[in-house]
RNA sequence: GGAUGGCUUCCCGAGUGGCCAAAGGGGACAGACUGUAAAUCUGCUGCAAAUUGCUUCGGUGGUUCGAAUCCACCGCCAUCCA
């Protein structure tokens, strides 16, 4: 089975120009690719991991993969399926942004003499001048051809500035230097990327009059019910550590539903597919243990194997043996001359542990009996905390039911 | 440049002088049921020393005993005309 067919197999493939001289190129291991990455944040996230892996596993089977830090695009942004204009960036937090990029992707992919090369399309872009480009590129585009173009549907309702419409031409021109550079032929990335590949495929073919150049694209992750996976409430899932901890980013992938779990496998991991048709066989609760082996499984390439194992043990702990390791929970040092009359009350105790973010959401918790100090509900709001308890011990404060930290004084 | 409509709480969206901390829905949070899932049901969702007080409806100023609501100016967005 060559790689073609195992991204096949595996359900990562969504759209591609030309099937079968892809999967010729990369079968045989000849393709140089490229997979951009506009740095919109300090870290990337589950779906910057799905291309990474990508690019893993077309490395791994011989392919010359070229990642592209979006440092000259990142200064306009892609609106390409967004009901929204992102904020703009200043030029200092976009070159942070790539840097942090570039730290995280080094520890997935080897870069280096030989093998992926990682470029900045601030090189190319940032000196471009308007009006030359214009006149060598411009010409290429049609208005009425880009407005068609799916990826600026959502933007109809809520409108687009010219200076967003030009992430299109800025994409393909990406391409098409790379194309002249490094002999890259093909550009991959998510699916909502296709009309940007497609237009930097018409722009090599139009000026270098050459027809040899490919895009694909992967399915974007999403869940049974069609959403985007990797976000929760708070944002995105982050790679970086300080972002969404070892710990929560375990949680995120051990909490899928049922319906996603082998789909995350096949997508996101490396665990072979005849063991994953095993998995697939479990029902009900038995599901249980799958979504542990596809939490591990992340953690362990997102954080290292011993982050995942100290995720799964704390896990497993809280969850499976019915209480939580209050033994070796840190304990959040509380400063009496910050309470009232020096009175450790339990609402502010919440709040000093960062259980809850203000008194109101604590009253709230409290009166709703999704408190517990030291495993004893408390539904008076205007319970105190024991003093001699917090010298001695320290008391262990739960909110619902994966909530816990330690205070003491 | 002209005309019209709009900007409300995390999001969508109702509210056109007091009964408004502001309907309804979504999301989030908590409880019940469970398998750390889903579905369902219940509660809850501005802040606080909490039958009360304080701050909020794009911004600034004004009218009024009283303004999300009326007026003026400014800003932003959309649609149509040029």
């Amino acid at each position: 089975m060559g790689v073609y067919e195992e991204l096949q197999a595996r359900g990562l493939l969504a759209q591609l120009t030309d099937a079968d001289r892809i999967r010729d190129m990369i079968n045989a291991g000849k393709a140089t690719f490229y997979i951009g990455f506009d740095p919109t944040a300090d870290s990337l996230h589950v779906g910057h991991f799905m291309a990474l892996c990508l690019m893993k596993r077309l490395q791994m089977a011989g392919n010359k993969p070229i990642a592209l830090l979006g440092g000259g695009t990142g200064m306009v942004g892609d609106p390409s399926g967004r009901t929204d204009s992102r904020p703009m960036m200043t030029p200092e937090v976009i070159q942070h942004n790539c840097d942090c990029f570039q730290k995280q992707m080094s520890r997935f992919i080897e870069f280096g003499e030989g093998k992926a090369r990682i470029v900045n399309n601030a090189d190319w872009l940032l000196d471009l001048n308007y009006v030359n480009l214009l006149r060598e590129v411009g010409t290429c585009f049609s208005v009425n051809e880009m407005l068609r173009a799916e990826c600026y549907k959502q933007r109809w309702e809520k409108g687009l500035t010219f200076f967003e419409f030009n992430y299109m031409i800025m994409q393909a021109y990406d391409f098409y230097q790379l194309y002249q550079r490094f002999g890259c032929q093909m550009e991959f990335g998510g699916d909502d990327q296709w009309s940007n590949m497609l237009a930097g495929r018409e722009l090599i073919r139009r000026k270098l009059g050459r027809d040899d150049s490919e895009a694909m694209t992967i399915t974007l992750l999403t869940n049974s019910e069609g959403k985007k996976m990797g976000k929760t409430a708070k944002g995105a899932v982050w790679l970086d550590p300080d972002k969404t901890s070892p710990y929560d980013f375990y949680q995120y992938w051990r909490n899928v539903g049922d319906a996603d779990v082998i789909k995350c496998m096949k997508l996101l991991t490396f665990i072979p597919l005849e063991q994953i048709d095993e998995y697939a066989k479990k029902e009900g609760q038995a599901l249980n243990s799958v979504k542990e082996v596809l939490a591990y499984e992340l953690t362990k390439m997102v954080h290292g194997e011993e982050e995942a194992k100290h995720a799964q043990e704390g896990a497993r702990k809280l969850f499976a043996a019915g209480g939580a390791d209050t033994e070796h929970l840190e304990a959040v040092k509380l400063d009496p001359s910050s309470f009232r009359d020096s009175k450790i009350d339990l609402i502010g105790a919440l709040v000093a542990a960062k259980l809850v973010t203000n008194r109101s959401e604590g009253r709230r918790a409290i009166e709703q009996g999704g408190v517990t100090v030291d495993e004893e509900k408390v539904t008076d709001v205007h319970a105190v905390l024991d003093d001699e308890k917090l010298k001695k011990d320290g008391i262990v404060l739960r909110r619902g039911k994966k909530k816990f930290a330690k205070v003491a004084l």
